[in-house]
DNA sequence: TAAGATACGTCAGCCATGTTGACATTCCAA
DNA sequence: TTGGAATGTCAACATGGCTGACGTATCTTA
């Protein structure tokens, strides 16, 4: 009963074999170096991690969000994002804003030159998630995202749902 | 969320809007937390790092392997490498054995405690993704595959394909 | 056979980024 | 008015990257 069910078969179970289990465990980590590789030289160039990376890009994306909310989404220690952020402050890159409802909040804002940094970088990273998408095809984005989001722990799939454009609904 | 083209159409042109590439990256970002969370535990308990998952998983999986593959595949420098190999063969879990052709070169197996310890990472780590797999469906399955073979660096996806099962038709 | 290249190990030190723990400040809310 | 929340910060430590330098054994080649 092993090996029979071509990648196509198995509408109704699903044979997953260590083998292929293992497969997909590799394709993820080797998928993970290609996706931060090209932020990554960006990033060396100016002395920064990938911490700053995604501190930029979460706020960037949510313009205004709370130190805590970051420490949420993130998962690290307060200490250690507060290095970061630090640096970035520092650099005149992200500015901290005093909450107007709870003056107790610091909204966060990329600056001018933080935004040119945050676009470099994800530029380099859409490009190379562009041409992947390209490359496999409409359909198989569709699983992947699937899968992805099946991976997630439930509380961050909360923050990836909610992660919708700051905008409006329909997309662009 | 879905545009325009069905998510079947859009045979010739991709659609691919900053927001939706956005959302892929954000998924990639979320769903590596989910996938090493599981191992993560496990290794805590034990005082090793995912360094030495790596190692561990990669070994494992091509026993008899040398220290230059696996640098190769790691991509780390050798000082770093080294650090966890030394630490894995004072704890006894990894065997290096020099080569019969060539002296020069250590070929590296798994003891029995080894494989005990990399059995329960992947295990923890399979589970997840036999979930992730189950809750998405075998299409999705698929195209999730074929994304992520699209993201990496081509160095990579030769040894990628090469991971094939040890068993099998000689590859290698 | 001698010289160079290769595979590996190791010492030493630096840096980024994660951790704990403790403590201060400010401010909201009951 | 007081307790707790949101934040900042100091100090100390661990892990796992990195570079550079050097040593040894072994293979390859001129």
């Amino acid at each position: 009963m092993a090996e029979r069910p071509g990648p196509q078969g198995g509408h109704g179970l699903l044979y997953l074999t260590d083998e292929q289990l293992r497969k997909g465990i590799e394709a993820m980590f080797f998928a993970y170096r290609g996706f931060t590789a090209a932020p990554d030289r960006i990033l060396a160039e100016q002395d920064y991690g990938r911490a700053h990376h995604r501190a930029l890009h979460f706020i960037g994306r949510s313009p205004g969000t709370t130190v805590g909310n970051l420490l949420d989404i993130l998962g690290v220690t307060k200490q250690s994002l507060n290095r970061v952020l630090r640096r970035l402050m520092d650099d005149g890159l992200v500015e901290a804003r005093v909450g107007r409802e709870d003056r107790r909040e610091r909204h966060l804002h990329l600056t001018e030159t933080g935004r040119t940094l945050e676009r470099a970088l994800s530029e380099a990273q859409r490009d190379r998630m562009r041409a992947a998408y390209r490359a496999a095809g409409p359909q198989a984005v569709q699983g992947f995202r699937q899968v992805l989001e099946a991976m997630m722990d439930p509380e961050m799939r909360r923050h990836f749902e909610g992660g919708d454009a700051p905008g409006k609904a329909g997309s662009r």
